[in-house]
DNA sequence: AATACAATTTTTGAATTCAAAATCGTGGAA
DNA sequence: TTCCACGATTTTGAATTCAAAAATTGTATT
């Protein structure tokens, strides 16, 4: 197994909440899953360390890492910052192909709104951020998206919609679209840094919490369930 | 020695061009030279790669990265939106302290520029830009502020300075310093959207294409000097 | 019965070892 | 002379091994 496809199913692991957060890493059952020995596991653990996805304890092993209200707020505010920027870029650089893709992806989802179907609506709203950091032409913005979107998935995908959340969401798609028909670079970042501070707001108010009351890591060692 | 030590030695060899950019990375020199084995060195090679300064090649070995004028620009395009970013957050959360010590640091700056002292007016842009981060009071944003300030270091801090360009800047810090002393959040991304972008282009133009000359790694082994 | 201490076990971190892959060097053929 | 092929050497990637640190267990003493 090629070492980049180790951290990526490990990373999938922390993310699925297969090893819960705030969870020692078993280090001995993870290695016999993935039929590999300690020391490429070790390197892997060492990555996501430096990603954020994991804890290291000197002498004391690893665990998942543990979002905080706080951790998830800063990540959010990043994401923000990230996705602005990103619209600004994609207006001076996006094709009109990539224009048409997220237009299609924007009519599937308001479709699904429709439908009331948030499992599809969440993917095609996915898809059309991902297409707008895409069309932003800049590698080193993808992967600080990639890797922020990745710690916040979770929270970010998996807490509770309100129809007025929802009906907001969609209005403000509709004017994202817009402003990137238009080019309106300066437009767009606005629009979309109150998109996602909306949507900050409300898992905040939502009581993301939960995951984490705050306590230390001696308190239980979380085998319930992750989310 | 610690894995975190390891790592930023590494780092530290990496940017100080001690193993110039595009070059091969001597595994067994870096052993001795540090005095660990080859596991901890390759657990932080691993790492370095997932932060973008070193190049995995399989089975190949791997190499300290090489800035094309691409990165260079992504870079700095990221850069800039992160610490636009910042300033709006710093606006809103400043502590007088805080403010009080940027504000000294500016003068300690203007104080160099006239003096013509271009490494100590460095140091001050850069305990500036970091304050300015810092005061924004958010971990994930100043993480990813330091690795991609990290990769750019070398291209932003030894370009050739031109004098209307060092008044630019001048100009430009005394307008950053007036915005955060007026808490104005938005006017401050602005002029730190602006500052960057003037820093960006005059490092693009004053052609920095020569670290990276666009040939791939197949070519020389670039054992000369690094910048 | 509870707590403190010590011995044992487990787990972690790192060096060594080992197999596979790539590079280098030599020799032969065109 | 130049190009290619084949074998030796080096280097890489990963498993195993080893030492040190921490957790656990058991025991003794208060």
């Amino acid at each position: 197994m090629l070492h980049e496809e180790v951290v990526s199913r490990l990373r999938d692991i922390l993310l699925e909440g297969e090893v819960p957060p705030g969870a020692r890493i078993p280090e001995r059952e993870l290695c016999l899953k993935l039929k590999i020995s300690r020391t490429p596991l070790r390197e892997a653990l060492k990555v996501l360390a430096a990603e954020g996805l994991v804890l290291l304890l000197p002498h004391r092993g690893s665990r998942a890492a543990r979002l905080t209200d706080k951790d998830v707020h800063d990540l959010f505010e990043v994401c923000q910052g990230l996705e602005a920027l990103a619209g600004e870029l994609a207006c001076e650089r996006v094709t009109d192909a990539q224009l048409q893709e997220i237009a299609e992806a924007h009519a599937a989802m308001v479709e699904h709104y429709r439908d009331g179907d948030l499992t599809q609506y969440y993917r095609r709203n996915r898809q059309i951020h991902e297409a707008i950091v895409a069309a932003a032409c800049n590698p080193v913005l993808s992967g600080l998206y990639d890797s922020v979107t990745a710690r916040i998935r979770r929270a970010r995908y998996l807490t509770p919609m309100t129809p007025p959340r929802w009906a907001t969401a969609i209005r403000e798609h509709e004017a994202i679209l817009n402003a990137l028909e238009r080019r309106d670079g300066m437009g767009l970042a606005h629009i979309l840094r109150a998109h996602l501070r909306h949507k900050r707001e409300e898992i905040i108010k939502a009581g993301f919490a939960e995951i984490d009351s705050g306590r230390g890591l001696a308190g239980h060692e979380s085998a319930a369930a992750p989310v």
